[in-house]
DNA sequence: CATTCGTTTCGATGTTTGTCGATACGTTAC
DNA sequence: GTAACGTATCGACAAACATCGAAACGAATG
């Protein structure tokens, strides 16, 4: 029961599970790794991915509603929602619907495992 | 003089200077920042650099000829070539040109600022 | 249930990106 | 200087991507 909320939280509607591979200085990279590192990495490495993310980090509850986001970063709100389909797929942020509207959290954890990633 | 040596080494055929920006989840990016910073991980994500980048690590000297790499990386000469171009111009390798033969090394720090940016 | 309103999915479009063959550039060796 | 060889640039093309309007979906509300 535990363990069913723990994996609930990684693989509803994600394809990527773990941010995935060894540091990237400790030696030859597999295909498939690189591969995968690759889609993480591509998955924040879009400018409007990252005002997102930090938007997102710097709200007051760690937590934003969708509904405020066309504004903010000045494009569509279909955009906007293709990109945080985005950085959900890739296990950056987290959803959830609250009633009418849907807000989305930070999975810390990930971008710190990223993070060390690249420092070695 | 000093300083020439200095800025040398990050402007010679760069358009990114520094890796860039404030922590991801310290304060909300400037659009200016979510750029730099989104380029210089565009950089990153692609498997052929990604494993570019592991070969030179995992290399004996910390250094690999241009000469090895279309044969293990499955790529072209061309292909290559312009991986490793996009790679120096986020800093993340450099070239020196030995006689005959280009070889590169990495630039490890900027990989850990970079790191450090996304682990907070 | 029908309406309203927030959100996702779909279809289309222009742009960016990875790839290669051909060609141009640069460095060494003769 | 010229030939040989490693590397970068050019031109072209296909695949991937960001973007938007329109339409479909879903949840609350009357």
């Amino acid at each position: 029961m535990f363990l069913m909320a723990v994996s609930d939280s990684t693989t509803t509607s994600e394809t990527l599970a773990v941010p995935c591979c060894e540091p990237l200085l400790g030696g030859e990279l597999s295909d498939a790794d690189a591969s995968e590192l690759a889609t993480i990495l591509k998955a924040l490495a879009d400018p409007i991915r990252l005002r997102l993310v930090s938007i997102i980090a710097a709200s007051a509850n760690g937590e934003v509603c969708t509904c405020d986001l066309p504004a903010l970063l000045d494009r569509s709100q279909p955009t906007i929602s293709h990109h945080l389909s985005q950085l959900t797929k890739a296990g950056i942020v987290e959803r959830e619907q609250r009633g009418k509207w849907a807000w989305f959290r930070l999975r810390p954890e990930r971008l710190s495992a990223l993070g060390a990633i690249l420092s070695d």
